[in-house]
DNA sequence: CAAGTTTATATGAAATTTCATACAATCGAC
DNA sequence: GTCGATTGTATGAAATTTCATATAAACTTG
């Protein structure tokens, strides 16, 4: 049984199994609510903001642009968002959320934060500090 | 600026962008082998072992049952994995590495080692040490 | 300011993933 | 053993994602 290292030991797989492991304990309240993992972070994305565009909203959900203009329109049929013009830059979608889906959101965003909270009371202060520092060392900004 | 939250200290989200970011300094030289992101998972999970179940594979890849059955049909066609009859539970299908596959995968099995040598290396010991074992933690055994 | 280049988004076609469900084989209790 | 429940994989249809490309609006230079 020597052979266990690629997935128990190797870096990106250990941050992609913690990934996935972490985020489904909350993916079951985001189902619950009606929500695609995606459109959960695009509607978290927004929830504080004005607005973001389409390019925005895909560097923050880690998806490819086209994905996130279906998405978007998905979404506004839905009446979770709007789209609307953007006054400098034409070429831009400017992409807010409605009160509706604000309304939706907000439990999630509330379940979220104790999730949150549960995780790293179960690492204790130390390590949730070391860890949130690791990994934002680990994001490259580009 | 004050709405710097989600993005920047949610950790279920830095841990999805951390997994991204470094999965994807290395995702170019998984394209140019010619491969997947899963594909490359499940050849690199099969390149030590002897077999594994069409279930042990969905569960390493992180990804659904169907999809993987449906990915190592693909694989079986370009040769790099063959499936046999399991001998025990013939339920179960077994998949195993061909010798092709291997022989494709072992350069990036090395590049992958070296990429996250790198990694590893601008943490530094300390700090990689703690993250490791900080997200075999946060892992779930079930 | 015209012409070429880059950037932001949209869109159709193709590939992939997922959901439901079907099918087989194993397990358990009687 | 037999019947019902469970488990592992396959498969078709639907939904989603991706790739390639189109389009339109800035930017750049001369």
């Amino acid at each position: 049984m020597a052979e266990k290292e690629f997935v128990d030991s190797y870096l990106p797989y250990l941050l992609a199994r913690a990934s996935f492991s972490i985020s489904s304990e909350f993916h079951a309240q985001v189902e619950a609510a009606g929500f695609t993992v995606s459109e959960w972070r695009i509607l978290a994305s927004l929830s504080g903001v004005k607005q973001r565009t389409v390019g925005e909203l895909a560097d923050i959900v880690l998806a490819k642009q086209p994905t996130v203009t279906k998405m978007v329109l998905r979404m506004v049929d839905q009446g979770l968002v709007m789209r609307t013009a953007c006054t400098q830059d034409k070429r831009q979608a400017w992409v807010s959320i409605t009160p509706k889906g604000q309304k939706l959101v907000q439990p999630l965003l509330k379940k979220a934060a104790l999730h949150e909270k549960q995780v790293l009371s179960s690492l204790g202060d130390t390590q949730s500090q070391a860890l949130k520092s690791i990994l934002q060392k680990l994001i490259v900004k580009a």
